[in-house]
DNA sequence: TCGATATTTTGAGTAATGTTGAATTATGAA
DNA sequence: TTCATAATTCAACATTACTCAAAATATCGA
């Protein structure tokens, strides 16, 4: 990912309303949701939120499905992480040592997967993947 | 942190030029650089790098230090890492198991940390760290 | 104190962004 | 076909954001 194409998409996330819709379709998984539902959900106009649904859509971030007469938008997760590993990189290439809160965040996140796919010792598991400061 | 401080940090980095200044930063670790050596990195007007650092400023993502005529701006990893911990949570408390990639892109960094702290084995521990999609 | 250096502040001009109601397009059902 | 629903596009407006030169502030050395 090149710095102006990151620039884009955390502009497109840089405004309240369009953060809070994305985090919507992120929880919603790969659904979806309506529209209509987004803009009930985000209390928005109706053409406030098609814009702003274009805004993340040519960020890449979301993206949209007609079914019938309702358009189902869901989240770019490929994307999210380009960014965030873009975002990550020059910890690692700089100071990595000084990153450790960064670090730590990222493993929680590690390990909040793993127990979703092992569905075992959440607690035990999560500690032990923190890196010691 | 809330969605409206995630919103602004966000938009604080929303600019090519911000974001380069803050990755400067970021490699350039906790000793800082001064403001003057900034504006030549990124080739930036004075007055206009003053605006834009005050921007990263006030959205906690930097902060500056004042040693004799210079005044040397460094960067707020906890402050970084609050704002990419926000980001992932909607993604473990939706369908965590959508979000591989972002969890893959986490433990990539986490292994970076931990191959800076330990000097062994790098590749491999690298790879034995990536979860399995 | 005076001059030089480093940075910020101010003020102005320009560009970009966000919001909204009204009109438009697309789809499905009767 | 005709009507109702879902969503987008349009046009206008208000607001905010960006950049820059010039002036102001702060610090240091002579």
């Amino acid at each position: 990912m090149k710095i102006n194409d990151a620039a884009n998409v955390l502009s497109a996330l840089a405004l309240e309303g369009r953060l809070a819709i994305f985090r919507l379709l992120v929880k919603a998984g790969p659904g979806g949701v309506k529209a209509g539902d987004i803009a009930h959900a985000v209390s928005a106009n109706a053409s406030t939120l098609s814009a702003n649904l274009n805004v993340l859509s040519h960020a890449g971030l979301i993206e949209g499905r007609r079914d019938g007469r309702a358009i189902y938008y869901a989240a770019r997760y490929d994307r999210m992480s380009d960014l965030l590993a873009f975002l990550m990189d020059d910890c690692c290439n700089g100071t990595p040592e000084i990153c450790l809160p960064l670090i730590n965040i990222a493993t929680r996140a590690a390990s909040c997967a793993h127990d979703q796919a092992e569905h075992e010792e959440t607690t035990r598991s999560a500690q032990a993947a923190s890196v010691q400061a």
